[in-house]
DNA sequence: CTTGACCCAAGGGTTACCCTAGGGTTTCAC
DNA sequence: GTGAAACCCTAGGGTAACCCTTGGGTCAAG
């Protein structure tokens, strides 16, 4: 199998493909006559995993590390699982912030909406943003 | 000032400053002994908007359009309104897209959890990854 | 024999910085 | 007046996971 060819299976892209084997997550042999690259069953199998643990969570170093476990004969499964627990962690650190911060945005909109467009010309940038304050942020 | 005077004034780091300053968020001139960057009050304001803005969803794109409308004798206020709808709707859907992920996440955690470590060896990278089915994605 | 679909490598682009290297400058103490 | 600390400069690489372009080479069909 070739680039496309491998991409098609997995439902992927030809660069997502190339890029995976750059980061050593696929290993395809080369065709001599013209170096191209030559997939195997195994590179398949490794590109639906990654594919499938991205869509997990999972970053491309992680997978690259449970891969390089498997092939020294390891189990990865328990670092799966505290993997994925980390990566959870980040997820929901993540949600909180965007929430936190999209409640910021509501608010100041909340606040814009009975206030006029500012004259430009003074010292000012845009008045509406140099005038907001966080509710609640002078306890 | 110089760019750490003004980046402790706005409660920033010296290379924040510099970096808005390549972006032309700010103009300081240059002390021709020694090629410092001098910032002026104006400076200062443009940061402190641009650091508030940040801090409301802007990105540095937008203030950047802010500021050159404000520069120009526009008031920038009728577009702050509009773009500030947009990155609220942007962050509203990656709220919804970690949301859906974090779900897969603890859903695959609690699959995980009755099941043992796959053995290493046979033509699988991690079992638990592989064997994981999203709930309801056979309808 | 050409057209179109494919392949290659190398590099830049995305966001908003952070960090390093390899310099020059200023300022303070001694 | 000199040595060190603390500051300044530019140019570049790094972050995550690709996407896209450039400038080529290859291959099957008509």
């Amino acid at each position: 199998m070739n680039v496309s060819q491998l991409a098609r299976r997995a439902g992927t892209t030809a660069d997502t493909v190339r890029h995976y084997t750059e980061l050593g997550l696929l290993r395809p042999a080369r065709n001599p006559a013209n170096g191209y690259r030559e997939y195997g069953k195994g590179d398949l199998s490794r590109l639906n995993f990654s594919l499938q643990a991205r869509s997990l969570g999972f970053t491309l170093q992680d997978i690259s590390a449970l891969i390089a476990e498997s092939d020294a004969g390891h189990s990865p499964c328990q670092h799966t699982r505290s993997l994925i627990e980390q990566r959870l962690a980040e997820v929901e650190a993540r949600i909180a912030e965007l929430t936190r911060l999209s409640e910021r945005m509501r608010s100041a909109m909340l606040q814009w909406s009975t206030k006029p467009d500012c004259a430009p010309g003074n010292g000012t940038v845009c008045g509406l943003i140099q005038s907001w304050e966080e509710e609640g942020s002078h306890e």
